[in-house]
DNA sequence: CCGTATCCAAGGGGATACTG
DNA sequence: CAGTATCCCCTTGGATACGG
């Protein structure tokens, strides 16, 4: 007989925290602009620039959905040109903490990723030549005539 | 004059380790993925029953793409009917820290983050029915045959 | 059970032009 | 400068059916 209670099994659904949570941060450019505001306050033609191949419509979405979420702070300054200043609040930079770790893990591994990616890669091709050169080694097997 | 020297901005480009890196994990399902994975080897039945709400298009494609860069080991057991287990590598298992500190972020600010949001939310419908007023009262103001 | 193949609708996101 | 508005392509991803 079976004395031991089960383990609870971890069921990821959709209204749990780490569900919700995720939804909201888990997207690149969201976690790019995260790391770029870091602690100072940085203006939004600065972001725009540094965050390279962002476009205005994008950057502008992802600052909205972070203000929107209290995670970034956004100041407008009526003046002529406009300026606009971004920041992280404190909630949102309790979220840089684990944002930079998975830099972190980015700068440390992704050569390492790329490596195995490559060699992956390597075995579709090899696979796939193997298959043409067993279809050639088929049609010369067969009788001329045979062959489609 | 200026006798200190200025420090290096961060310029975040495309071909950067950081970008590289985030390109390949920071979206939704690649991360449910790798924390369900866990410590242990799990079944696709397993993790497509425990994801909730994930197809079996996602959940395979997502798979294939922590396998092809070397953080997911795929092994296919020849049984009817098929069985197929996934594990995280030494690699993946790398990568599996900063998402969980991820995902305790999650559990721990998530609802504050929510709240940030429902107020920011009111804030706007605030603004509309301030609007709405306005419009309102321009409308009693004029003459009633100069209304639209 | 563990996929793959095909279809298709929805929307994400770039390009461009315009504004306070 | 810091957006907003519009157009439009093209990818994403669900639904479904089928296969080993």
């Amino acid at each position: 007989m079976e004395t031991f209670k089960k383990v609870e099994e971890p069921i990821i659904r959709p209204d749990c925290r780490t569900r919700r949570g995720l939804e909201l941060i888990a997207d690149q450019w969201t976690m790019l602009v995260v790391v770029a505001l870091g602690e100072d306050t940085k203006r939004f033609s600065w972001l725009h620039a540094h965050i390279v191949g962002i476009s205005k419509k994008m950057l502008t979405q992802t600052l909205r959905g972070l203000e929107r979420n209290g995670l970034v702070k956004r100041v407008v300054y009526p003046v002529i040109p406009p300026m606009v200043e971004y920041s992280l609040t404190p909630l949102g930079r309790t979220l840089s903490k684990p944002i930079l770790a998975l830099r972190d893990w980015s700068e440390e591994y992704i050569e390492e990723v790329e490596q195995a990616r490559a060699e992956y890669d390597q075995q579709d091709r090899n696979s796939l030549q193997d298959e043409i050169i067993a279809l050639v080694q088929q049609r010369a097997d067969m009788p001329p005539n045979a062959r489609s």
